[in-house]
DNA sequence: CGATGTATTGACATTGATCAATTGGGGTGG
DNA sequence: CCACCCCAATTGATCAATGTCAATACATCG
């Protein structure tokens, strides 16, 4: 596994990292008593990475669970063809490496796609975690929700037959994301290659290139390079009219 | 929520029932001390369901993680326009119902697709097993492992690009489902309808008819109505691996 | 400021969706 | 037990959407 610059953190490095985390309320939406933050202590470790790095690669053997910090990443299998295809990618307080519990070693590999800070927790940390920190053991589960969420929005874009619809659909989520961790959503930052955006929609790269030069057109984006900004959020959900129910905000 | 026939299971009962249930290896793959199964006495309740019959449905209040003992299922969200998206099948050993953790309420419906009897996990109950129970933690973490490595197959299968490909693929990883609990993997008996699997891979019901077809004709594959036997497993690799993409991959 | 890889745009070919017709099974009631 | 019916599945013909190939424009980074 290519490592990172890591230490370990003391009790009270810890509890001001963890409080100062940018991802806090995604991380621990219950307030952990400063006690409890305490039993963490020694369970947590924190490692920056650099773009393109690797955190760890398919078949390396695992042992840690992954919370993103700051940053965004991807995580992709190799197929036969050598094809790269993409699975994901982790924005700040989501969670990746659970592929990794049941047979031993990780199943995918993740590269970050910019500098990126990630907060790692070892299986073996969670078992002691769970028992003598209740209330984080059930924040983790959120987490493990929400990753499921997305993965199921994943299928959703996939499965949205006109390819326009795939790639409104991809911005309107990530917008989504970003406005949950409290981020303005209506100027993105695609720190992906169009490349991986097309592999993460099975489209081809230069269809991903025509369908935003069509959104823009439309007057309903506005791209340049990786700066995406959405003009008419409203448009888009016109476009993607096959925009599942599980997908809109609480109404 | 669509009520099941359900029962709470004593200390004794459930010892018997989690030691003769088919899935056990599954789904507790560390032998648990006599002691740790009385624990989970009280916490864990089985229920049947009939063909069709709904488990959940899309903003159902959540409470429950669901075990499959028997039978198959299917998870699916319904788009605006009423249109059925399938997001996977639940076979013995596998688990759902996460995606309901972090709002509170499902973000899928799901239904029996055969007679099928489930395991059910109140969520609060899982933190009690977790502190209580150390061994199962880690277990109810492998089977979450499982489930994000099958999300992720479902995402290879749906960026495969020719037809043909998917429909082998779904083929494959549906015999590897059943070889992991034990059954003849060359047998399959399909419970969903062809409509189901065509959702499932974002393709055409009629598609998926001429593929099967396609992998009867090349003698891969016998199927009639819902039953489907594999006849040569190599050459369905061949197909996945090699179909039209290798004369083209230059690489 | 130049070089290399990324992104855009264009022209064409091909796959798979759509529309339509037919067959086939499983369930129900006579 | 058989016949009917209805829904599921298969098969066929057509065409639009998107992948592929190719060339150019553009950034980013040295």
């Amino acid at each position: 596994m290519t490592q990172g610059s890591g230490k370990l953190l003391d009790f009270e490095t810890l509890r001001k990292s963890c409080r100062r985390c940018s991802v806090l309320e995604l991380c621990l939406p219950a307030p952990l008593e400063g006690a409890d933050l305490d039993r963490l202590g020694g369970m947590l470790c924190s490692r920056s990475y650099t773009p393109n790095q690797h955190v760890y690669n398919t078949g390396d053997r695992s042992g840690n669970i992954y919370i993103v910090r700051t940053g965004s990443l991807k995580s992709w299998v190799t197929t036969i063809h050598g094809h790269e295809q993409i699975l994901g990618f982790h924005l700040p307080g989501e969670i990746f490496g659970l592929d990794g519990v049941d047979a031993f070693q990780y199943q995918s590999g993740v590269q970050a796609l910019e500098p990126s800070e990630l907060c790692l927790l070892p299986y073996d940390a969670l078992e002691t975690i769970a028992s003598q920190v209740p209330s984080l053991h059930r924040q983790l589960l959120r987490v493990i929700s929400r990753e499921i969420v997305i993965e199921h929005e994943h299928v959703m874009m996939m499965s949205s037959r006109p390819a326009i619809e795939r790639v409104a659909l991809f911005v309107q989520v990530l917008a989504q994301r970003e406005a949950l961790r409290g981020q303005p959503p209506q100027l993105l930052k695609l720190t992906m290659s169009r490349a991986d955006i097309a592999s993460y929609l099975a489209l081809a790269n230069e269809t991903v290139s025509r369908m935003l030069s069509r959104l823009e057109q439309s007057g309903l984006i506005r791209v340049t390079h990786r700066k995406l900004e959405i003009l008419d959020p409203e448009g888009l959900i016109e476009i993607t009219g096959e925009y599942p129910v599980s997908l809109r905000l609480a109404d």
